[in-house]
DNA sequence: CGAATGTTTGACTGGAGTCAATGAGGGTGG
DNA sequence: CCACCCTCATTGACTCCAGTCAAACATTCG
């Protein structure tokens, strides 16, 4: 964003929130008054089913937008929690209006945005509806890998993911079991280590390779 | 849409295309000029995985926009393809900068169709990753169903249905024979019937029930 | 020290994939 | 007109990946 997007978007702005780790931010089906930005921390995205099943539907990471739906729908599709102590910016939802209206390129953005959501989605789908266990884990390491450090840049091979393995079980739609037990083979053919919450990726070409995916980092600036 | 906004979109309008069955419509990666609107005819959206397997997004029905990405991203993240012969309603990507610049609310309306894709998305991501291959495909008729009728009103128990086994296989990542095999329980319990390109929906309370889903139809209106 | 949460392993089962073959139509050219 | 081919639907046999059940560890916390 220019300057100007920055003088813009701190009018829109209502304040920060911080919330604790597990503590829901949107609900499903809800009309949430306010938008957030990630400023700090991580969450998750997900939807329960009727059999009780959760789906995790992305990881929530720094400088997401949270709220789109609600705030363009009237209604959220999935919730989304903390998963650590989160920092967030806070939007009004009726400013939304404001914003987009004081430059039609506000708008443009805020498709924008929902686009890359799409498009992230998209991929989502593609490996959990066609993959094995082991390719759709090192498919989902790369990715969170790839996002993570195009962002906070500091690229050492590790990466802070407070996550438990409950999580990417839900995020890929296999059972915690087989999850773990893939992780081990990745473990055990020296592709990643996974402790606590810090996850290292020791070889990021060779995991690209068994996730039958690639390590480019997604297009970012809309081009109008 | 009012008839401001129509006639705004006539503006926007560049012409009509017909395009056979089997033709490309929008590529993965491609950058397209032209944005389009289905007027009649079915298609998929679809992605290719690197060992030559496909990933069918979702079906194209009349009313979709076919695009988004590319006006929005400028690349797609999946492809289009007419299923049967289509025509579209086409637009210019040039065009769509100064449409949106002529009034704000169309920006919205822009980010309010992304997100309602994306709002189905998830639903499909659900459904592919945490579901047994009878409730997938109960699902998947359940809502081809509700959108269908929702546009085209004629609710005879029967729709239209031009797409072959391998499409419904490749939408839920299940196997071609597994989905056949799937199909045949449905219809041996009356709930379904499938020849040639109608499909027939005998109990769509009882399918509902299957598929873990309800009939509703989908919110279709902004909220602002 | 128990209680709670999360990770790791093993044994067993079953749903879904793969391979393969048979039908069932629809076109087409001899 | 019919043999041939091609696509798609259907069915059976077999295999295996992933789910389920169950239990043992490991940590943290009150």
């Amino acid at each position: 964003m220019s300057a100007d997007d920055v003088t813009a978007m701190q009018r829109f702005k209502v304040g920060e929130l911080v919330v604790d780790a597990g503590t829901p931010i949107l609900l499903e089906g809800s009309n949430s008054p306010q938008l957030f930005t990630a400023l700090h921390g991580m969450g998750l995205r997900y939807r329960y089913l009727e059999n009780g099943e959760r789906q995790v539907i992305s990881f929530v990471f720094p400088g997401d937008f949270l709220g789109l739906q609600a705030g363009v729908m009237g209604e959220m599709g999935h919730s989304i929690e903390a998963t650590t102590k989160m920092t967030l910016c806070v939007f009004d939802r009726r400013e939304l209006w404001t914003y987009i209206k004081s430059e039609p390129e506000r708008g443009f953005e805020l498709a924008w945005l929902a686009a890359v959501e799409e498009h992230f989605m998209g991929e989502s789908l593609t490996t959990v509806g066609q993959r094995t266990a082991l390719q759709a884990v090192a498919w989902a390491f790369v990715r969170i890998y790839v996002r993570l450090t195009a962002v906070a840049g500091a690229d050492d091979g590790s990466i802070r993911f407070p996550f438990k393995q409950r999580d990417l079980a839900d995020a890929l739609g296999l059972s915690l079991v087989h999850t773990n037990k893939t992780i081990g083979i990745l473990k055990s053919r020296q592709l990643i280590g996974w402790d606590g919450d810090v996850v290292q990726i020791h070889d990021l070409a060779a995991l690209a390779k068994v996730g039958l995916t690639t390590t480019d980092a997604p297009k970012l600036r809309p081009i109008m």
